[in-house]
RNA sequence: GGCCCAUUCGUCUAUCGGCUAGGACGCAAGAUUUUCAUUCUUGAAAGAGCAGUUCGAUUCUGCUAUGGGCUACCA
């Protein structure tokens, strides 16, 4: 059976999106653009009492960041909308009384006190076939009783009519088919009486099949309620038309116990939100990728792997590669413990291989916290973050390592001026001052060549007097090849700071 | 407790019955270098256990163990 691919990834707007669900997102997305289908974005807003302000602009923000296109949604706008749920009242209340109707569902006037007290005194309590007829129920009261509670206005929900002693087939295109017995399965609450909304469950069902989902990719914590999803397809009518069900393997917490949580961030010192994220309530600020200055190329890769392979060696993937190489069949079936190290290794390769320019303008914005960027031109900033991008794993630690292509040295390392700076090394560097002041061409090479020529000629101790140049011009001893440094930074200046590093510098006795 | 899912190096994983079990991250050693990084070379490191099926099991089956998920008028 042909059918068009229409996918959707439908979080609620109870917080920032964490990790786990951004790869539950790329999945969908990449299964959606390999299929030509269509990318559906739908706010899951039934919990009233669970909504957090900004959530949802901070979803949009994040997807649009990672280059994980919508197509359909809430901005998108789209032919099965509205795309929220808590704008789809009407809807849902006509399917639960089709429910109703049709004898599937039925109303409970049970409070929560109640059942609370119910689960106190039966051990394993569980609101089903054997247990539904002690309770207080469209199938337990008489009808003129429930008509009279509800003429008074109780308090009431609907829950779903689950057949006893069936086993349900869920047929997932990861797992294979995993059959379940309908007994285990609750009379869950499909219509809440607290909010006047549905539960997930019913919303989604109807949604599903309103907006003609073909795929519900979603994470494995959903593959317990499958078997009741199966059967509130077949209740209401819908069981030909059901989608094909995926269920991802979790992300876990790198320290073992459980699946990774939003709190596992700031404990263990890595961003699980591809945002910064500012709680509207409690102040708290936790830490995105997007500011911790990993690339969304990266991010985007390293997440496509942790549950997916293409099935041989290849490691570096493009969103386009990524779009026609993914597939469920190499989806693994088990949980991956999140590995922040592998992560930051993904940033460094990206960085790497991002050309100069490309990188000098997302590097501005971290400059532009220490010097003003517009004393240096393009090219000279996409030099100097050429010349160290080898050396980080972070567009912020661009900073540390160039700093000195942008402001002199204001001291100079104890450690490698005490190993460095001998009693000679003044005069030396005078020296030195002369020998590139009569240089033309003051490329790397042949500043190179003149200088090594030098040392040579006057039998100096290579080493000595290389990092003492290096510590007048960079105020340590590290970074990038030395004429590379001087060639950008030109000859007035590399002879400004070698005058400088000797007026200040002062020999350190061991 | 009940139900479901999973189980290859520390971590992410390849293998769709023939394995001297491959790759990557991380780690260690070495080479290169005026420093640090990059780069290159090398190394240590795995099939949870027990049965069964089979000429042959990492690969198939069962049991056990372990890990994970679910068990709300949350999603």
């Amino acid at each position: 059976m042909e059918r068009k691919v229409r996918v959707r990834f439908a979080p609620s707007p109870t917080g920032p999106l964490h990790i786990g669900g951004v790869r539950t997102a790329l999945y969908n997305f990449l299964f959606a653009r390999q299929h030509g289908g269509t990318m559906i974005l739908r706010i899951e807003d039934t919990d009233s009492t669970r909504f957090v302000p900004g959530a949802e602009d901070y979803i949009n923000e994040a997807l649009q960041w990672l280059g994980i296109g919508i197509d359909e949604g809430v901005r998108e706008g789209g032919n099965y909308g509205p795309y929220k749920q808590s704008e789809r009242r009407d809807i849902y209340r006509k399917y639960v009384k089709q429910l109703l109707d049709d004898g599937k569902a039925y109303i409970a006037f049970d409070t929560p006190q109640e059942l609370e007290a119910k689960r106190q005194e039966v051990a394993n309590f569980q609101y089903d076939a054997s247990t539904r007829l002690q309770m207080r129920n469209s199938l337990s009261l008489p009808a003129d009783e429930v008509q009279r509670l509800l003429d008074a206005g109780e308090k009431h929900v609907v829950r779903f009519k689950i057949e006893p002693n069936r086993d349900v087939v869920v047929n997932d295109l990861i797992r294979g088919v995993v059959t379940i017995n309908s007994s285990i399965l609750d009379d869950k609450v499909l219509y809440k009486s607290a909010d006047d909304l549905p539960t997930y469950h019913l919303a989604n069902i109807v949604d599903d099949h309103l907006m003609e989902v073909s795929h519900v990719i979603r994470g494995e914590e959903w593959l317990p309620s499958a078997p009741l999803h199966v059967l509130l397809y077949e209740a209401l009518g819908w069981a030909d038309t059901m989608p094909q069900f995926v269920h991802l393997p979790l992300l876990l917490k790198p320290d073992g116990k459980g699946k990774l949580s939003k709190r596992d961030g700031d404990r263990l010192g890595f961003p699980v939100f591809p945002l910064e994220w500012h709680d509207p309530k409690s102040g708290d600020i936790s830490s995105g990728y997007r500011e911790r200055g990993y690339l969304p190329q990266a991010v985007v890769n390293f997440l496509a792997l942790l549950g997916w392979n293409p099935g041989d060696d290849r490691e570096m993937f493009t969103m386009d590669e990524l779009i026609k190489e993914f597939s469920f069949e190499h989806c693994s079936k088990k949980g991956a413990k999140f590995d922040f190290e592998k992560g930051k290794w993904f940033n460094h390769e990206y960085l790497m291989n991002m050309a100069d320019d490309e990188l000098a303008q997302v590097f501005k914005p971290v400059l532009a916290q220490h010097v003003d960027p517009a004393q240096f031109s393009d090219q000279y900033i996409a030099q100097a973050v050429g010349l160290v991008k080898s050396r980080v794993n972070f567009v912020g630690e661009l900073w540390d390592q160039a700093r000195f292509f942008f402001v002199r040295p204001d001291s100079y390392a104890e450690k490698d001026v005490r190993k460095r700076w001998k009693p000679e090394t003044p005069d030396i560097m005078r020296d030195l001052i002369e020998v590139l002041r009569g240089i033309g061409d003051f490329t790397s090479h042949n500043s190179e060549e003149i200088v090594l020529d030098w040392i040579k000629e006057h039998d100096y101790h290579l080493g000595n007097v290389m990092n003492a140049f290096r510590l007048t011009v960079v105020g340590e001893c590290k970074g990038p090849h030395m004429f590379d440094i001087t060639e950008l930074l030109g000859k007035d200046e590399t002879i400004a700071r070698i005058q400088a590093g000797v007026d200040a510098i002062h020999i350190i006795e061991n």
